[in-house]
RNA sequence: GGGCGAUUAGCUCAGUUGGUUCAGAGCACUUGGUUUACACCCAAGGGGUCAGGGGUUCGAAUCCCUUAUCGCCCACCA
């Protein structure tokens, strides 16, 4: 045989990845037929697959593979996000380590920096999903950076300002002083630190006494402009209209009251720094405190700092704090535990900092995508769980700081004229800005020279929230026929660590500009961790290289490793082992190509039991379609694929083709092997989406296919009915052959050796299967017996009794031992059922249906207490 | 500090409105097996007080209360 026995995943997948490029499978344009829509969440341009990906990735190709096969119009929309902070940050860095300073060059220098960058590395990661197989319609790629995506990306900037919900803010935003920007509430983690709480003095002007004040950075001491008690605090009623004197500075500053002040915390006085805190801005605002910036943007101290000028924020608490000790003032230090923000991406402490910004009022925006998810259901999140943290986020949503201290990004299209704050006007051009400068100044004289436009660029997500509309060039043309057709898109599968960041933010935006919710269903996956459950990341080394697995598993076997136990939700706890149980799966699938490839056909009569089986196959195999619909309705393709993996493993290959399979070098009828080849087909089509190169191999070797017939569009197999009594005698009959091949085993009888089986139906079982039970078990003649057959080995399915006469084979002892134990099991088990329906509670409050089992299980009990007791009593 | 969710076999998880199918699946494990597709295999088998405690009910893995542990989200206590 020239086929060979182990599947060769790396030889067939890049062959068949081409073929399917070739003839354009992956494409999709608008045509007549229902379309199913996904857009990927675009990873970041210059990033590498990791193990999320795949897994993300490996989601969508399934349900759009699905699709296909279901002959809708698939289109799956590929891209890459520019992803400011994180790509900026490793140009940055590679600047550097060139010795260049970002700093030393022009913002169009910087760019051209980061485009060499981008067209170096970007797209890498693109490929790589080719690998693993995914069936994007590659001809529409998208980058949230290119021409007609930034326009979209303006033209909407422009009109929300023009709504008014765009405004400039000076205020307290989160700046992270290594990347140097601001960041939104959600790109701050807090992470639980101990520090030290510091307790310092204050001398009272004018007067002897002290007060003492607590505080975790002493180094902004030289920002305070007031120090607060609470009004209804008795121990400091004295103090009220008093002054004090900032240590090291010398600063006289008020005492101030405010109820903000917790009377039972520290030491209920609080030092008041409004530049550097975003309570005591608050309540600087409402006591007209003056502000003092201590800090440089880099987290150093400024001239404020006095000698400590220069220093790292760091340093200079503990050098302040010495200095205060130094003086005397330093009370004591206690560890505190308190939570600290620090930048998502550069792990960096954020420091609370004031400065003008962009925000969008999110106040209205929200209000639609609220009522579509949790009260219209329009748009349904899977697993539903998450619905909680999604109303929790949204109806306490801030307003959204959109602009970013970073040059890699569209520019915000603000255009300033004069010294005033007001001084701007916000248009798509600076030809159009100029114009509206005009008439705002009432200077005709105004050229474009006079403009400035803000030198920051927008918040990444701020291009990302309108992917599934951009994509389609649904902003600029919010009426083409792609928009009309692909808009909304089906399902989004993402993470949940983005449901606020990406996901809640498209679909306001998809009721902002189309009035319509961007998707049908958000599927969340879980996170990949390892064995030990820690995240998978490149500083623990622990996550595996995604390329090196496909191409040690397969890229089906990997598919197959990741799905088979990650339901939506939940975090995947990644080992390789998954991806070997894959990488079987598809030898195993491989193998039965194999063998039935093999068969010789002959024009000869069918044999019952090959009849017989197919029927039962075919009943099977609509009944698991059934349960596969099912599943896939709820997005439960861990299921999906299980209850495809048994049906193919087991129910297929453990049974229906050790049912069929003709003797040694012996034919098969052309009917059973034209049956089977149409089972095998239905098969590959129902794991296609799952194993696409694998069954699409196997589909091209059991007949010359046309590029019309590939199996990725082919159809999906049809619901018909189920023949459930089939499938029920069936069970029995598997039943019966495991008995007998547990007899066999206890005493080591090779299967070579046919045996004798004779039965006592009580059941009433029907003969159908009594063919298939004398293949498999090898059986030369089943008989049916009046009463028990003497010297013969026993076992029992339901109240029918098998018997294996074994002359001289028989341990008596050992047959009564098992019977009594079979007899004493099943007789308490009677009793409880017995117990159950004498309870007149039972008989009256249950429902019928659940007592007429009762009574059968007791009549069932009672049937087979009487073969046992026979069988018993036969023995004595 | 507030909210949400979880806890079922060694591991990863199913278990829909309490009652045919309720104690399950896959993997792992044990024992046999050179049966002419596959040892990436075949067959048989062991294994769980459903986290602990209490309650409701004729009946609880499932509903209620409580304790413990874990996870996630949100939050400005110096």
């Amino acid at each position: 045989m020239s086929i060979p026995a182990q599947y060769d995943a790396n030889n067939v997948e890049n062959k068949w990845y081409d073929y399917w490029m070739k003839h354009d499978y992956f494409h999709s344009e608008p045509d007549e037929r229902e379309p199913y829509t996904i857009v990927i969440p675009p990873p970041n341009v210059t990033g590498i697959l990791h193990m999320g990906h795949m897994l993300n990735n490996t989601i969508q190709d399934v349900l759009i593979r699905r699709a296909r096969l279901q002959g809708k119009n698939a289109c799956w929309v590929p891209g890459t996000d520019h992803a400011s902070i994180a790509t900026e940050a490793k140009v940055v860095a590679k600047l550097k380590a060139q010795g260049i300073e970002k700093n030393d060059l022009t913002r169009d220098e910087f760019l051209s920096h980061a485009w060499d960058w981008t067209h170096e590395y970007g797209g890498v990661i693109l490929e790589q999903l080719k690998k693993l197989g995914c069936s994007c319609d590659w001809s529409r790629t998208k980058f949230t950076m290119d021409d007609d995506m930034n326009e979209s990306v303006i033209q909407v900037f422009v009109d929300l300002f023009n709504k008014g919900l765009i405004y400039r803010g000076f205020r307290m935003v989160n700046w992270d002083p290594e990347a140097k920007t601001t960041l939104s509430d959600e790109e701050v983690n807090h992470v639980e630190r101990t520090d030290k709480l510091y307790y310092v003095k204050y001398k009272i002007q004018n007067e002897d006494g002290y007060v003492t004040i607590a505080t975790t950075r002493p180094e902004t001491i030289l920002g305070d402009t007031a120090v607060c008690i609470n009004p209804n605090d008795e121990r400091f009623t004295t103090l009220k209209g008093k002054q004090v004197i900032v240590p090291i500075c010398n600063r006289v500053i008020p005492i101030i009251e405010d109820d903000y002040v917790d009377i039972e915390f520290g030491t209920g006085c609080l030092k008041v720094t409004p530049a550097h805190d975003v309570n005591d801005k608050e309540i600087g605002d409402r006591h007209n405190l003056e502000v003092i910036d201590i800090l440089n943007e880099d987290a150093s101290l400024n001239s404020f700092g006095l000698h400590h000028q220069g220093k790292d924020r760091v340093i200079a608490r503990k050098d302040v704090a010495k200095e205060l000790d130094d003086m005397g003032i330093l009370v004591k230090t206690e560890e505190i535990t308190h939570k600290v923000g620090t930048s998502e991406r550069t792990k960096a402490v954020i420091e609370p900092r004031l400065s003008d910004q962009w925000f969008l009022n999110m106040e209205n925006l929200v209000k639609p995508a609220i009522t579509s998810v949790l009260e219209d259901n329009d748009i349904k999140l899977f697993p539903k769980k998450f619905e909680n943290t999604y109303r929790h986020w949204l109806e306490n949503i801030r307003d959204w700081n959109i602009s970013r201290q970073l040059l890699w990004g569209q520019q915000i299209p603000a255009y300033f004229y004069g010294d005033g704050k007001n001084d701007f006007v916000v248009a798509t051009s600076a030809g159009e800005a100029l114009k509206l400068a005009q008439v705002k100044t009432g200077n005709e004289l105004l050229t474009k020279a006079d403009l400035r436009q803000d030198k920051d660029v927008l918040d990444t997500w701020f291009s990302s929230w309108l992917w599934p509309m951009s994509v389609f060039d649904g902003i600029r043309n919010p009426e083409n026929d792609e928009i009309n057709y692909y808009y909304p898109t089906n399902d989004l599968v993402t993470g949940p660590d983005i449901l606020f960041f990406w996901v809640a933010r498209m679909i306001i935006a998809g009721y902002e500009y189309k009035g319509e919710k961007p998707f049908s269903n958000v599927y969340l996956t879980g996170l990949v961790r390892d064995k030990q459950r820690r995240k998978m990341s490149k500083s623990l080394g622990n996550s595996p290289d995604a390329l090196k697995l496909i191409e040690k598993f397969g890229a089906d076997g990997v598919r197959v490793g990741l799905l088979l136990s990650s339901a939506a939700g939940n975090d995947l706890m990644f080992e390789e082992t998954l991806c070997q149980q894959g990488k079987a799966f598809g030898n195993k699938v491989w193998n039965a190509f194999r063998l039935i490839s093999g068969w010789e056909v002959a024009n000869i009569e069918q044999p019952e039991s090959s009849k017989i089986a197919l029927e039962w196959y075919e009943s099977k195999f609509q009944k698991t379609l059934l349960e596969i619909e099912d599943h896939y309705s709820k997005y439960r393709l861990s299921d999906v694929l299980m209850s495809t993996y048994k049906l193919i493993w087991d129910d297929f290959c453990s049974w229906l083709l050790e049912m069929i399979k003709p003797g040694y070098q012996q034919p098969i009828d052309s009917t059973t092997y034209k049956a089977v080849i149409l089972i095998l087909e239905n098969n590959l089509k129902v794991l296609h989406p799952f194993m696409p190169f694998l069954t699409e191999e196997i589909w091209q070797h059991l007949a010359t296919r046309t590029p019309e017939e590939a199996l990725i569009i082919s159809k999906w197999p049809e619901v018909k009915s189920v023949n459930e009594t089939l499938i029920s005698e069936f069970d029995f009959a598997t039943e019966v052959v495991s008995g007998i091949r547990t007899i066999r085993k206890q005493k080591n009888i090779s299967f070579k050796d046919s045996i004798e089986l004779f039965v006592l139906n009580s059941e009433k079982v029907s003969t159908t299967f009594d063919v298939v039970i004398s293949k498999l078990g090898n059986i030369s003649s089943l008989n049916y017996a009046e009463a028990q057959v003497e010297g013969a080995l026993t076992f029992r399915v339901k109240s029918n009794e098998y018997f294996v006469p074994m002359q001289g084979a028989i341990n008596i002892d050992e047959e009564v031992a098992k019977l009594t134990e079979e007899l004493s099991y099943t007789e308490g088990f009677l009793k409880s059922v017995q117990k159950k329906l004498s309870n007149e509670r039972f008989v009256a409050g249950a429902p019928e249906q659940v007592v007429a089992s009762e009574k059968k299980k007791e009549a069932d009990a009672l049937a087979k207490i009487e073969t046992l007791k026979a069988s018993l009593s036969s023995l004595n």
